[in-house]
DNA sequence: TTTGTTAAGTGTTAATAAAACACTTTGATT
DNA sequence: AATCAAAGTGTTTTATTAACACTTAACAAA
Protein backbone atom coordinates (compact mmCIF):
# COMPACT_ATOMS: atom_id res chain seq x y z
CA UNK A 1 0.00 0.00 0.00
CA UNK A 2 1.06 3.12 -1.07
CA UNK A 3 1.51 5.85 2.14
CA UNK A 4 1.05 9.13 0.22
CA UNK A 5 -1.29 11.32 1.01
CA UNK A 6 -3.48 12.29 -1.48
CA UNK A 7 -6.08 15.25 -2.69
CA UNK A 8 -9.14 14.25 -2.85
CA UNK A 9 -12.62 15.88 -4.29
CA UNK A 10 -15.68 16.37 -1.49
CA UNK A 11 -19.21 16.17 -3.36
CA UNK A 12 -22.23 15.92 -2.04
CA UNK A 13 -25.04 13.83 -3.58
CA UNK A 14 -28.53 14.47 -2.41
CA UNK A 15 -31.15 11.07 -1.97
CA UNK A 16 -34.51 13.33 -2.40
CA UNK A 17 -37.42 11.64 -1.59
CA UNK A 18 -40.86 12.95 -2.73
CA UNK A 19 -43.82 11.40 -1.89
CA UNK A 20 -47.50 11.77 -3.65
CA UNK A 21 -49.70 10.06 -1.17
CA UNK A 22 -49.54 7.19 -3.35
CA UNK A 23 -45.66 6.09 -3.65
CA UNK A 24 -42.36 7.22 -2.82
CA UNK A 25 -40.06 8.86 -5.08
CA UNK A 26 -36.82 9.80 -6.05
CA UNK A 27 -35.49 12.86 -7.90
CA UNK A 28 -32.71 11.30 -10.65
CA UNK A 29 -31.05 13.02 -13.22
CA UNK A 30 -30.79 11.68 -17.17
CA UNK A 31 -27.02 11.57 -17.18
CA UNK A 32 -26.46 11.54 -21.25
CA UNK A 33 -22.84 11.51 -22.87
CA UNK A 34 -22.43 12.94 -26.27
CA UNK A 35 -19.27 12.62 -28.39
CA UNK A 36 -17.98 16.14 -28.89
CA UNK A 37 -17.02 14.76 -32.30
CA UNK A 38 -19.74 12.91 -33.76
CA UNK A 39 -22.53 14.73 -31.77
CA UNK A 40 -23.39 10.95 -30.85
CA UNK A 41 -24.76 9.58 -28.10
CA UNK A 42 -22.29 7.34 -26.37
CA UNK A 43 -24.91 6.68 -23.54
CA UNK A 44 -27.41 7.47 -20.91
CA UNK A 45 -28.09 6.30 -17.46
CA UNK A 46 -29.06 8.04 -14.28
CA UNK A 47 -27.20 9.21 -11.49
CA UNK A 48 -28.55 10.80 -8.05
CA UNK A 49 -28.24 14.74 -7.94
CA UNK A 50 -25.11 15.65 -6.49
CA UNK A 51 -22.18 18.58 -6.76
CA UNK A 52 -18.79 19.55 -5.89
CA UNK A 53 -18.55 21.91 -2.37
CA UNK A 54 -17.55 25.09 -3.17
CA UNK A 55 -14.81 27.06 -1.01
CA UNK A 56 -16.51 28.48 2.90
CA UNK A 57 -19.43 25.98 2.19
CA UNK A 58 -20.66 23.48 4.86
CA UNK A 59 -21.72 20.04 3.28
CA UNK A 60 -25.27 20.41 4.92
CA UNK A 61 -24.77 24.13 3.39
CA UNK A 62 -24.03 22.20 -0.37
CA UNK A 63 -26.65 19.72 0.03
CA UNK A 64 -29.51 22.60 0.65
CA UNK A 65 -27.72 24.54 -2.77
CA UNK A 66 -28.30 21.57 -4.79
CA UNK A 67 -31.84 21.55 -3.75
CA UNK A 68 -32.57 24.85 -3.79
CA UNK A 69 -30.78 24.63 -6.89
CA UNK A 70 -33.23 21.87 -8.33
CA UNK A 71 -36.48 22.99 -6.83
CA UNK A 72 -36.67 26.53 -5.63
CA UNK A 73 -37.38 25.40 -2.61
CA UNK A 74 -35.28 26.58 1.26
CA UNK A 75 -35.54 25.11 4.77
CA UNK A 76 -36.37 21.34 3.66
CA UNK A 77 -35.71 18.90 6.06
CA UNK A 78 -32.04 16.97 4.99
CA UNK A 79 -30.16 14.34 6.81
CA UNK A 80 -26.54 13.13 6.46
CA UNK A 81 -26.85 9.39 6.12
CA UNK A 82 -23.12 8.45 5.11
CA UNK A 83 -19.99 9.14 3.49
CA UNK A 84 -18.51 7.02 0.56
CA UNK A 85 -15.29 6.69 -0.50
CA UNK A 86 -14.28 3.00 -1.82
CA UNK A 87 -11.36 3.21 -3.88
CA UNK A 88 -13.37 1.22 -6.69
CA UNK A 89 -16.53 3.33 -7.18
CA UNK A 90 -15.67 4.84 -10.10
CA UNK A 91 -14.07 2.31 -11.86
CA UNK A 92 -16.85 1.36 -14.89
CA UNK A 93 -15.92 2.20 -18.26
CA UNK A 94 -19.41 4.87 -18.21
CA UNK A 95 -18.16 6.75 -15.40
CA UNK A 96 -14.77 7.11 -16.46
CA UNK A 97 -15.67 8.72 -19.95
CA UNK A 98 -17.79 10.96 -17.90
CA UNK A 99 -15.34 11.97 -15.20
CA UNK A 100 -12.75 12.62 -18.98
CA UNK A 101 -15.32 14.09 -20.37
CA UNK A 102 -16.17 16.56 -17.67
CA UNK A 103 -12.18 17.57 -17.29
CA UNK A 104 -11.60 15.68 -14.34
CA UNK A 105 -8.71 12.95 -13.56
CA UNK A 106 -10.52 9.92 -13.60
CA UNK A 107 -7.75 9.04 -11.05
CA UNK A 108 -8.50 11.11 -8.71
CA UNK A 109 -10.62 10.19 -5.82
CA UNK A 110 -13.86 11.82 -5.27
CA UNK A 111 -15.69 11.06 -1.52
CA UNK A 112 -18.94 11.61 -1.83
CA UNK A 113 -21.27 12.39 1.24
CA UNK A 114 -25.08 11.62 0.80
CA UNK A 115 -27.61 13.73 2.43
CA UNK A 116 -31.51 12.75 2.22
CA UNK A 117 -34.15 14.97 1.94
CA UNK A 118 -37.91 14.90 2.33
CA UNK A 119 -40.53 16.81 0.09
CA UNK A 120 -44.06 16.47 -0.57
CA UNK A 121 -44.04 16.52 -4.27
CA UNK A 122 -47.22 18.34 -5.38
CA UNK A 123 -44.74 21.06 -3.53
CA UNK A 124 -42.16 20.98 -5.90
CA UNK A 125 -41.85 22.08 -9.14
CA UNK A 126 -38.62 21.00 -10.57
CA UNK A 127 -36.40 23.36 -12.27
CA UNK A 128 -34.64 21.60 -15.01
CA UNK A 129 -31.48 24.28 -15.59
CA UNK A 130 -30.72 22.06 -18.67
CA UNK A 131 -30.69 19.02 -16.89
CA UNK A 132 -32.93 16.31 -17.33
CA UNK A 133 -34.57 15.57 -13.50
CA UNK A 134 -37.44 13.66 -13.14
CA UNK A 135 -39.26 11.97 -10.44
CA UNK A 136 -38.84 7.66 -10.49
CA UNK A 137 -40.82 5.84 -7.84
CA UNK A 138 -38.51 4.00 -5.41
CA UNK A 139 -39.97 0.64 -6.34
CA UNK A 140 -38.65 0.88 -10.25
CA UNK A 141 -35.18 2.03 -9.78
CA UNK A 142 -32.25 -0.52 -10.48
CA UNK A 143 -28.73 0.71 -11.84
CA UNK A 144 -27.33 3.83 -11.45
CA UNK A 145 -24.77 5.42 -12.79
CA UNK A 146 -21.30 5.72 -10.25
CA UNK A 147 -22.22 3.61 -6.90
CA UNK A 148 -25.36 5.57 -6.64
CA UNK A 149 -27.53 2.42 -5.93
CA UNK A 150 -25.68 1.56 -3.46
CA UNK A 151 -25.78 5.19 -2.07
CA UNK A 152 -29.68 5.54 -2.34
CA UNK A 153 -30.14 2.03 -0.54
CA UNK A 154 -28.30 3.40 2.25
CA UNK A 155 -30.62 6.69 1.86
CA UNK A 156 -33.66 4.57 1.94
CA UNK A 157 -32.49 2.19 5.00
CA UNK A 158 -31.51 5.57 6.83
CA UNK A 159 -35.04 6.76 6.05
CA UNK A 160 -36.98 3.79 7.20
CA UNK A 161 -34.90 4.10 10.28
CA UNK A 162 -35.36 7.44 11.11
CA UNK A 163 -39.20 7.27 10.10
CA UNK A 164 -39.79 4.21 12.79
CA UNK A 165 -38.33 6.34 15.79
CA UNK A 166 -38.86 10.20 14.58
CA UNK A 167 -41.91 12.12 13.25
CA UNK A 168 -39.95 12.99 10.18
CA UNK A 169 -43.26 11.57 7.79
CA UNK A 170 -44.84 15.24 7.80
CA UNK A 171 -42.01 16.29 5.96
CA UNK A 172 -43.08 14.22 3.24
CA UNK A 173 -47.09 15.83 3.41
CA UNK A 174 -48.53 19.06 2.71
CA UNK A 175 -49.12 21.12 5.75
CA UNK A 176 -52.64 19.55 5.77
CA UNK A 177 -52.98 15.92 5.30
CA UNK A 178 -55.41 13.26 6.58
CA UNK A 179 -54.97 10.51 9.13
CA UNK A 180 -54.98 7.99 5.53
CA UNK A 181 -52.56 9.87 3.82
CA UNK A 182 -50.22 9.90 7.20
CA UNK A 183 -51.30 5.64 7.83
CA UNK A 184 -50.44 5.45 3.65
CA UNK A 185 -47.30 7.17 4.20
CA UNK A 186 -45.90 4.49 6.91
CA UNK A 187 -47.00 1.82 4.77
CA UNK A 188 -45.26 3.05 1.52
CA UNK A 189 -42.19 3.64 2.87
CA UNK A 190 -41.89 1.12 5.53
CA UNK A 191 -43.42 -1.50 3.40
CA UNK A 192 -45.86 -2.77 5.79
CA UNK A 193 -50.21 -2.67 6.16
CA UNK A 194 -50.85 -0.96 8.82
CA UNK A 195 -54.30 -1.43 10.73
CA UNK A 196 -56.69 1.58 10.24
CA UNK A 197 -58.01 1.39 13.66
CA UNK A 198 -54.56 0.59 15.35
CA UNK A 199 -53.27 3.29 14.03
CA UNK A 200 -55.60 6.16 14.59
CA UNK A 201 -55.43 4.67 17.99
CA UNK A 202 -51.31 5.16 18.19
CA UNK A 203 -51.17 8.37 16.45
CA UNK A 204 -54.01 9.80 18.70
CA UNK A 205 -51.66 9.52 21.46
CA UNK A 206 -49.06 11.82 19.40
CA UNK A 207 -50.08 15.21 21.14
CA UNK A 208 -47.92 16.95 17.91
CA UNK A 209 -50.22 15.60 15.68
CA UNK A 210 -53.09 18.49 15.58
CA UNK A 211 -56.61 18.14 14.43
CA UNK A 212 -57.66 20.89 12.52
CA UNK A 213 -61.23 22.55 11.84
CA UNK A 214 -61.35 21.62 8.60
CA UNK A 215 -62.36 18.90 6.05
CA UNK A 216 -60.65 17.47 2.32
CA UNK A 217 -63.04 19.26 -0.38
CA UNK A 218 -63.66 17.90 -3.86
CA UNK A 219 -63.96 14.25 -2.78
CA UNK A 220 -66.91 12.04 -3.91
CA UNK A 221 -66.70 10.58 -0.47
CA UNK A 222 -67.55 10.90 3.19
CA UNK A 223 -64.71 14.28 3.18
CA UNK A 224 -61.04 13.21 6.18
CA UNK A 225 -61.05 15.80 8.69
CA UNK A 226 -57.02 17.38 8.13
CA UNK A 227 -54.46 17.59 10.99
CA UNK A 228 -51.33 19.90 10.92
CA UNK A 229 -47.94 18.46 13.08
CA UNK A 230 -47.03 20.85 15.31
CA UNK A 231 -42.88 21.55 15.59
CA UNK A 232 -43.55 23.58 18.75
CA UNK A 233 -45.79 20.96 20.80
CA UNK A 234 -43.37 18.30 19.70
CA UNK A 235 -40.07 20.01 21.05
CA UNK A 236 -41.91 20.59 23.85
CA UNK A 237 -42.82 17.48 25.02
CA UNK A 238 -40.46 15.38 23.85
CA UNK A 239 -38.63 12.90 26.24
CA UNK A 240 -34.96 14.07 26.89
CA UNK A 241 -34.03 11.07 28.83
CA UNK A 242 -34.05 7.75 26.12
CA UNK A 243 -37.66 6.27 27.48
CA UNK A 244 -36.49 2.66 26.06
CA UNK A 245 -37.08 0.10 29.02
CA UNK A 246 -34.66 -2.29 28.65
CA UNK B 1 -19.29 33.09 -1.89
CA UNK B 2 -16.47 32.15 -4.44
CA UNK B 3 -17.37 28.92 -6.80
CA UNK B 4 -14.20 27.19 -7.09
CA UNK B 5 -13.45 23.53 -7.06
CA UNK B 6 -11.82 22.91 -3.97
CA UNK B 7 -8.93 19.69 -3.25
CA UNK B 8 -9.85 19.19 -0.36
CA UNK B 9 -7.74 16.45 2.13
CA UNK B 10 -9.91 13.62 4.19
CA UNK B 11 -8.62 12.29 7.11
CA UNK B 12 -10.60 9.57 9.59
CA UNK B 13 -11.44 10.27 13.25
CA UNK B 14 -11.78 7.38 15.49
CA UNK B 15 -13.68 7.52 18.58
CA UNK B 16 -12.76 4.59 20.84
CA UNK B 17 -14.65 3.29 23.38
CA UNK B 18 -14.42 1.17 26.00
CA UNK B 19 -16.07 -0.12 29.09
CA UNK B 20 -14.24 -1.64 32.16
CA UNK B 21 -17.49 -2.84 34.10
CA UNK B 22 -17.67 0.38 35.84
CA UNK B 23 -17.64 3.52 33.25
CA UNK B 24 -17.22 4.27 29.87
CA UNK B 25 -14.02 5.77 28.71
CA UNK B 26 -12.60 6.99 24.94
CA UNK B 27 -9.18 7.18 23.61
CA UNK B 28 -7.50 10.21 23.50
CA UNK B 29 -4.44 11.16 22.16
CA UNK B 30 -2.28 14.11 24.48
CA UNK B 31 -0.96 16.95 21.34
CA UNK B 32 1.83 18.07 22.45
CA UNK B 33 3.69 21.25 20.40
CA UNK B 34 6.92 21.80 20.76
CA UNK B 35 8.58 24.73 19.74
CA UNK B 36 11.41 23.70 17.44
CA UNK B 37 13.82 25.75 18.22
CA UNK B 38 13.73 26.45 21.99
CA UNK B 39 12.34 22.79 22.53
CA UNK B 40 10.12 24.42 24.46
CA UNK B 41 6.14 23.15 25.55
CA UNK B 42 4.35 26.03 23.54
CA UNK B 43 1.04 23.82 24.39
CA UNK B 44 -0.94 20.69 24.77
CA UNK B 45 -4.63 19.57 24.43
CA UNK B 46 -6.07 16.39 23.75
CA UNK B 47 -7.32 14.85 20.54
CA UNK B 48 -9.22 11.89 19.11
CA UNK B 49 -7.67 9.30 17.03
CA UNK B 50 -7.40 9.94 13.42
CA UNK B 51 -5.56 9.75 10.60
CA UNK B 52 -5.32 10.44 6.81
CA UNK B 53 -6.30 8.10 4.67
CA UNK B 54 -3.68 6.55 2.22
CA UNK B 55 -4.19 6.01 -1.68
CA UNK B 56 -5.98 2.62 -2.52
CA UNK B 57 -7.53 2.71 1.10
CA UNK B 58 -11.31 2.57 1.71
CA UNK B 59 -12.79 4.83 4.78
CA UNK B 60 -13.45 2.01 7.03
CA UNK B 61 -9.67 0.38 5.81
CA UNK B 62 -8.67 3.82 7.37
CA UNK B 63 -10.64 3.11 10.69
CA UNK B 64 -9.21 -0.43 10.70
CA UNK B 65 -5.58 0.89 10.20
CA UNK B 66 -5.44 2.86 12.96
CA UNK B 67 -7.64 0.94 15.40
CA UNK B 68 -4.89 -1.43 14.66
CA UNK B 69 -2.20 0.72 15.03
CA UNK B 70 -2.89 1.82 18.62
CA UNK B 71 -3.90 -1.64 20.09
CA UNK B 72 -3.01 -4.40 17.87
CA UNK B 73 -6.25 -5.99 17.49
CA UNK B 74 -7.95 -6.64 14.44
CA UNK B 75 -12.15 -7.66 13.39
CA UNK B 76 -13.14 -4.29 16.04
CA UNK B 77 -16.39 -3.34 15.74
CA UNK B 78 -16.63 -0.30 13.93
CA UNK B 79 -19.68 2.33 12.79
CA UNK B 80 -19.44 4.90 10.42
CA UNK B 81 -21.50 8.35 12.77
CA UNK B 82 -20.96 11.10 10.44
CA UNK B 83 -18.93 13.38 8.08
CA UNK B 84 -17.59 17.12 9.36
CA UNK B 85 -16.51 19.44 7.49
CA UNK B 86 -17.62 22.52 8.78
CA UNK B 87 -15.17 25.49 6.93
CA UNK B 88 -14.72 26.73 10.02
CA UNK B 89 -13.62 24.15 12.66
CA UNK B 90 -9.82 24.19 12.31
CA UNK B 91 -9.63 28.00 12.83
CA UNK B 92 -8.64 28.08 16.37
CA UNK B 93 -5.00 29.91 17.31
CA UNK B 94 -3.80 26.49 18.37
CA UNK B 95 -4.64 24.25 15.60
CA UNK B 96 -3.66 26.26 12.71
CA UNK B 97 0.00 26.46 14.61
CA UNK B 98 -0.30 22.42 14.96
CA UNK B 99 -1.23 22.37 10.93
CA UNK B 100 1.83 24.35 10.33
CA UNK B 101 4.22 22.52 12.46
CA UNK B 102 2.89 19.18 10.88
CA UNK B 103 3.55 21.19 7.44
CA UNK B 104 -0.04 21.35 6.40
CA UNK B 105 -0.92 24.46 4.45
CA UNK B 106 -3.23 25.53 7.07
CA UNK B 107 -6.17 27.39 4.91
CA UNK B 108 -6.62 23.86 3.04
CA UNK B 109 -9.83 22.22 3.83
CA UNK B 110 -9.95 18.95 5.74
CA UNK B 111 -12.77 16.32 5.95
CA UNK B 112 -13.19 14.05 8.68
CA UNK B 113 -15.42 10.74 8.53
CA UNK B 114 -16.11 9.96 11.87
CA UNK B 115 -16.01 6.28 13.30
CA UNK B 116 -16.58 4.80 16.71
CA UNK B 117 -15.48 1.23 17.63
CA UNK B 118 -16.13 -0.69 20.98
CA UNK B 119 -13.99 -2.76 23.20
CA UNK B 120 -13.59 -4.00 26.64
CA UNK B 121 -10.92 -1.75 27.82
CA UNK B 122 -9.45 -5.59 29.45
CA UNK B 123 -8.78 -6.61 25.95
CA UNK B 124 -6.77 -4.13 24.97
CA UNK B 125 -2.71 -3.31 25.89
CA UNK B 126 -2.62 0.09 24.11
CA UNK B 127 0.46 0.72 21.92
CA UNK B 128 1.85 3.98 22.02
CA UNK B 129 4.29 4.08 18.93
CA UNK B 130 5.75 7.84 20.52
CA UNK B 131 2.26 9.33 21.21
CA UNK B 132 0.80 9.66 24.86
CA UNK B 133 -2.86 7.72 24.33
CA UNK B 134 -4.63 6.79 27.34
CA UNK B 135 -7.96 6.24 28.40
CA UNK B 136 -10.45 9.10 29.91
CA UNK B 137 -13.97 8.79 31.38
CA UNK B 138 -16.14 9.73 28.77
CA UNK B 139 -17.91 12.18 31.59
CA UNK B 140 -14.91 13.90 32.24
CA UNK B 141 -14.23 14.59 28.79
CA UNK B 142 -14.70 18.54 28.32
CA UNK B 143 -12.67 20.67 26.04
CA UNK B 144 -10.42 18.97 22.67
CA UNK B 145 -8.70 20.42 19.77
CA UNK B 146 -10.05 21.18 16.81
CA UNK B 147 -14.03 20.09 16.46
CA UNK B 148 -13.16 16.95 18.17
CA UNK B 149 -15.28 17.62 20.97
CA UNK B 150 -18.41 17.96 18.61
CA UNK B 151 -17.18 14.88 16.80
CA UNK B 152 -17.38 12.85 20.12
CA UNK B 153 -20.93 14.11 21.15
CA UNK B 154 -21.82 12.92 17.97
CA UNK B 155 -20.68 9.67 18.91
CA UNK B 156 -21.72 8.98 21.67
CA UNK B 157 -25.06 9.69 20.49
CA UNK B 158 -24.67 7.74 18.06
CA UNK B 159 -23.73 4.70 20.45
CA UNK B 160 -26.46 5.42 22.77
CA UNK B 161 -29.38 5.28 19.74
CA UNK B 162 -27.26 2.20 18.54
CA UNK B 163 -27.65 0.32 21.46
CA UNK B 164 -31.58 0.82 22.07
CA UNK B 165 -31.88 -0.75 18.91
CA UNK B 166 -29.00 -3.62 17.96
CA UNK B 167 -27.13 -6.07 19.94
CA UNK B 168 -23.95 -3.98 20.38
CA UNK B 169 -23.37 -4.03 23.95
CA UNK B 170 -21.70 -7.18 23.72
CA UNK B 171 -18.81 -5.22 21.59
CA UNK B 172 -17.99 -3.72 24.95
CA UNK B 173 -17.49 -6.96 27.18
CA UNK B 174 -15.18 -10.04 27.26
CA UNK B 175 -16.46 -12.49 25.49
CA UNK B 176 -17.99 -13.79 28.37
CA UNK B 177 -20.06 -11.69 31.27
CA UNK B 178 -22.10 -12.20 33.85
CA UNK B 179 -25.87 -10.50 33.37
CA UNK B 180 -24.81 -7.92 35.87
CA UNK B 181 -22.08 -6.66 33.86
CA UNK B 182 -24.28 -6.53 30.75
CA UNK B 183 -26.56 -4.11 32.72
CA UNK B 184 -24.29 -1.91 34.14
CA UNK B 185 -23.18 -1.67 30.51
CA UNK B 186 -26.71 -0.15 29.58
CA UNK B 187 -26.85 1.99 32.89
CA UNK B 188 -23.48 3.81 32.11
CA UNK B 189 -23.89 4.23 28.17
CA UNK B 190 -27.71 5.57 28.10
CA UNK B 191 -27.40 7.40 31.86
CA UNK B 192 -30.12 5.54 33.25
CA UNK B 193 -30.57 3.07 36.57
CA UNK B 194 -33.08 -0.20 35.52
CA UNK B 195 -34.28 -2.67 37.75
CA UNK B 196 -32.37 -5.88 38.21
CA UNK B 197 -35.46 -8.31 37.54
CA UNK B 198 -37.20 -6.68 34.54
CA UNK B 199 -33.27 -6.22 33.02
CA UNK B 200 -33.54 -10.33 33.26
CA UNK B 201 -36.82 -10.63 32.17
CA UNK B 202 -36.06 -8.53 29.38
CA UNK B 203 -32.67 -10.31 28.43
CA UNK B 204 -34.28 -13.62 28.85
CA UNK B 205 -36.12 -13.03 25.51
CA UNK B 206 -33.48 -12.58 23.45
CA UNK B 207 -32.40 -15.74 22.42
CA UNK B 208 -28.80 -15.19 20.97
CA UNK B 209 -27.92 -14.33 24.90
CA UNK B 210 -26.47 -17.45 25.95
CA UNK B 211 -26.04 -19.00 29.42
CA UNK B 212 -22.95 -21.20 29.89
CA UNK B 213 -22.10 -23.98 32.49
CA UNK B 214 -19.56 -22.09 34.02
CA UNK B 215 -19.78 -19.70 37.00
CA UNK B 216 -17.13 -15.93 37.98
CA UNK B 217 -14.35 -17.32 40.05
CA UNK B 218 -12.47 -15.49 42.87
CA UNK B 219 -15.19 -13.06 43.92
CA UNK B 220 -15.74 -12.94 47.65
CA UNK B 221 -19.69 -13.34 47.34
CA UNK B 222 -22.19 -15.45 45.62
CA UNK B 223 -20.47 -16.35 41.83
CA UNK B 224 -22.76 -14.92 39.18
CA UNK B 225 -23.07 -17.43 35.67
CA UNK B 226 -21.55 -16.20 32.59
CA UNK B 227 -22.85 -15.89 29.32
CA UNK B 228 -22.31 -15.14 25.88
CA UNK B 229 -23.18 -13.43 22.59
CA UNK B 230 -24.00 -15.81 19.80
CA UNK B 231 -23.77 -13.57 16.70
CA UNK B 232 -25.02 -16.64 15.09
CA UNK B 233 -28.31 -16.86 16.20
CA UNK B 234 -28.33 -13.14 16.50
CA UNK B 235 -28.42 -13.23 12.55
CA UNK B 236 -30.74 -16.34 12.59
CA UNK B 237 -33.68 -15.27 14.49
CA UNK B 238 -33.32 -11.36 13.84
CA UNK B 239 -36.77 -10.43 11.79
CA UNK B 240 -36.14 -9.30 8.43
CA UNK B 241 -39.06 -6.54 8.51
CA UNK B 242 -39.69 -3.86 10.49
CA UNK B 243 -40.93 -4.74 13.75
CA UNK B 244 -42.09 -1.39 14.97
CA UNK B 245 -45.69 -1.52 15.43
CA UNK B 246 -47.54 2.04 14.50
C1' DT C 1 -84.93 12.85 -4.56
C1' DT C 2 -83.29 8.55 -4.41
C1' DT C 3 -79.67 5.40 -4.91
C1' DG C 4 -74.93 3.96 -5.43
C1' DT C 5 -70.11 4.61 -4.63
C1' DT C 6 -66.16 5.41 -1.85
C1' DA C 7 -63.38 6.22 1.78
C1' DA C 8 -63.91 8.05 6.76
C1' DG C 9 -64.57 7.01 11.20
C1' DT C 10 -65.29 4.23 15.33
C1' DG C 11 -64.77 0.02 20.10
C1' DT C 12 -63.98 -4.37 22.27
C1' DT C 13 -61.47 -8.24 23.64
C1' DA C 14 -57.42 -11.06 24.28
C1' DA C 15 -52.50 -11.38 24.49
C1' DT C 16 -48.20 -9.46 25.44
C1' DA C 17 -44.99 -6.27 27.54
C1' DA C 18 -43.66 -2.83 31.07
C1' DA C 19 -43.24 -1.04 35.82
C1' DA C 20 -42.94 -1.35 40.55
C1' DC C 21 -41.38 -3.80 44.28
C1' DA C 22 -38.19 -7.36 48.58
C1' DC C 23 -36.53 -11.47 50.05
C1' DT C 24 -33.59 -15.77 49.76
C1' DT C 25 -29.36 -18.02 48.13
C1' DT C 26 -24.52 -18.93 47.49
C1' DG C 27 -19.72 -18.89 47.97
C1' DA C 28 -15.74 -16.58 50.03
C1' DT C 29 -13.73 -14.48 54.07
C1' DT C 30 -12.87 -14.01 58.98
C1' DA D 1 -20.02 -20.52 62.70
C1' DA D 2 -20.97 -15.93 61.49
C1' DT D 3 -20.59 -12.25 58.24
C1' DC D 4 -20.38 -10.09 53.85
C1' DA D 5 -21.74 -9.03 49.10
C1' DA D 6 -23.77 -9.62 45.15
C1' DA D 7 -26.69 -13.26 42.60
C1' DG D 8 -30.93 -14.79 41.68
C1' DT D 9 -35.92 -15.08 41.68
C1' DG D 10 -42.24 -13.83 41.07
C1' DT D 11 -46.36 -11.35 41.37
C1' DT D 12 -49.44 -7.68 40.51
C1' DT D 13 -50.86 -3.65 38.06
C1' DT D 14 -50.88 -1.03 34.14
C1' DA D 15 -50.08 -0.03 29.31
C1' DT D 16 -49.60 -1.48 24.71
C1' DT D 17 -50.42 -4.39 20.76
C1' DA D 18 -53.24 -7.31 17.66
C1' DA D 19 -57.14 -8.85 15.53
C1' DC D 20 -61.41 -7.82 13.78
C1' DA D 21 -66.55 -5.28 10.93
C1' DC D 22 -70.01 -2.07 10.63
C1' DT D 23 -71.96 2.77 10.14
C1' DT D 24 -71.52 7.46 8.25
C1' DA D 25 -70.93 11.42 5.18
C1' DA D 26 -70.39 13.66 0.87
C1' DC D 27 -70.70 13.46 -3.97
C1' DA D 28 -72.39 11.72 -8.42
C1' DA D 29 -75.47 9.53 -11.34
C1' DA D 30 -79.98 8.06 -12.35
Amino acid sequence: MVKKRLNNTISVDCVIFGFDFEKLNVLLVDRVLIDDKTGEELFSDLTLTGNHIFENESLEGAAARILFDLTGLENIYLKQFGAFCDPERLMNPNDQAWLKASGRDPQSRIISVGYYSLLATEKVTLKWKGRNVKWYPVSEVSELAFDHYSIFQSALEALRRELLYEPIGFELLPDKFTLSQLQKLYEVVLGVELDKRNFRKKVSRMKYLIPLDEKQKGVAHKPARLYMFSREVYERTRKDVFDFNI
